[in-house]
DNA sequence: GTTGTGACATCGC
DNA sequence: CGCGATGCCACAA
């Protein structure tokens, strides 16, 4: 167990995108903001807030990385590799896992966007 | 107590 | 579709 700051709020909330991040089957890959509104619903209050950042306190969360966490299946909503100083050790993670970059080193979100209840369905998505 | 930055997302051109 | 600019919360110095 890493040693994280005092505020187990935020340490609760990242144990939460831990969670969901192990939950994500292999060669599928999901962005922050989606974890984000996944885990805690988007008041609409903070909805702004939490929107803008959100998605930044997954990212906190995903610093952490635990060895438990495939963190390399996180990416953004471009469908491209954050700028973390290994991302391209995580593209080739990626690529290990099915996962397939096209020329500007984006995926497709329509294929290997991990969505909730459909891991292992025949469903195949509309390729165009 | 204040300032700066951060594994991002969204809007506009 | 790509790039630039903005917004917000929490933490570290």
């Amino acid at each position: 167990m890493p040693q994280f700051t005092s505020p187990p709020k935020v340490l609760d909330y990242n144990i939460q995108v831990w969670e969901i991040v192990r939950q994500i089957p292999a060669g599928k890959v999901t962005s922050y903001g989606r974890i984000a509104a996944m885990i805690s619903a988007p008041i609409a209050e903070k909805a702004k807030a939490y929107r803008a950042f959100g998605a930044r306190w997954v990212g906190g969360a995903m610093a952490k990385c635990p060895d438990d966490v495939p963190w390399w299946r996180v990416i953004n909503s471009q469908g491209k590799i954050s700028a973390r100083p290994s991302a391209p050790r995580q593209r080739e993670l990626l690529e290990t896992e099915g996962v397939v970059f096209d020329e500007k080193e984006k995926i497709d979100l329509k294929v290997f966007l991990w969505e909730e209840g459909k891991e292992s369905d025949s469903s195949q998505p509309t390729l165009l």
